[in-house]
DNA sequence: AAGAAATACTTCAAGCTTAAAATTTCATGC
DNA sequence: GCATGAAATTTTAAGCTTGAAGTATTTCTT
């Protein structure tokens, strides 16, 4: 543990000035695609990132992966899979051979349904980053792998 | 509406990439700090929040000052400050002339908590963004600046 | 084969979050 | 003065989120 000496503290403080932005920015766009979400499809963010998961392995997931998937509680995916469930957009499959765990994958509806609300996310996406160019988002993206908190690499 | 391009889709898909990106790691940052907040001092994000803008106006501000703030529905703010005042963190003061409306400030208890959680804070930070210089968070937080969606300056 | 440990999942309590409805108080027009 | 609408806040219903406790089921150990 080494002194705070003046230069490492400025540091300090700039960190922590671009951590409040990015979280402002993020939790701004957040806000807008929920609320798009909820009027355009009567749906939410977590159903539309578990949906998002189970359209990328569209044979399916277990409970398990998906919530490792998604880097929440399994006791979260439960709840939001339970009322995707209840929609007909994704149904559970048992796994033969164990039976504590189930797999789950999108229906067919729930498929179409997916295509629909992702197409729109992408161009809602596109118009609340306009400003960014192909450069500045190649180059924030270089910038914020660099973080220990980027351990994105999924299995 | 232009008919979109090759170049405006690759483009669109560069912006949804970054979009996920800076999600990621704005929840990993932020799963951190919550864990942080709640071993050290048994606190939480929202709460450390609230605290935060009331010690920043020292004076106090109204519920309705705070939940624009901090951008968060007003039904919202009501339980945290609920909470925070049954533990004796912040108060509720009558505004004279105007018996609809209460303002919320730190008590002197509070105030105490805060600058201690506020250290911690910033060094969790600091730690979390290291391999942020101060170049790069200076060119980060000015790519942030130009987005539609944040419109960050306060009042 | 019996018991112990690990795994997969659900349930639970508490808190966060929103949108919408309800409540109280203030301001304005007539 | 009084009605009507605006403003500040709380309440409510529904859903999200976590960590911890609980239930089965499987696997490991001996």
């Amino acid at each position: 543990m080494s002194a705070p000496t003046a230069k490492s503290d400025a540091l300090s403080k700039e960190r922590l000035r671009l951590w409040l932005r990015m979280l402002r920015v993020t939790r701004q766009v957040e806000a807008a695609l929920r609320e798009k979400l909820r009027l355009e499809f009567d749906s939410t963010l977590p159903r539309f990132d578990v949906m998002a998961a189970l359209y990328r392995d569209r044979e399916g997931l277990k409970m398990n992966e998906l919530s490792k998937r998604l880097r929440v509680s399994n006791g979260n995916v439960t709840g939001i899979v339970d009322r995707l469930a209840e929609d007909g957009l994704v149904e559970r499959i048992a796994i033969e051979g164990d039976r504590r765990a189930t797999r789950v994958r999108l229906t067919s509806s729930g498929c179409d349904a997916f295509t629909v609300m992702a197409e729109a996310h992408e161009g809602w996406v596109n118009e609340l980053l306009d400003g960014v160019d192909a450069e500045d988002a190649h180059h924030i993206g270089e910038l914020l792998h660099r973080l220990p908190a980027d351990t994105g690499a999924r299995p």
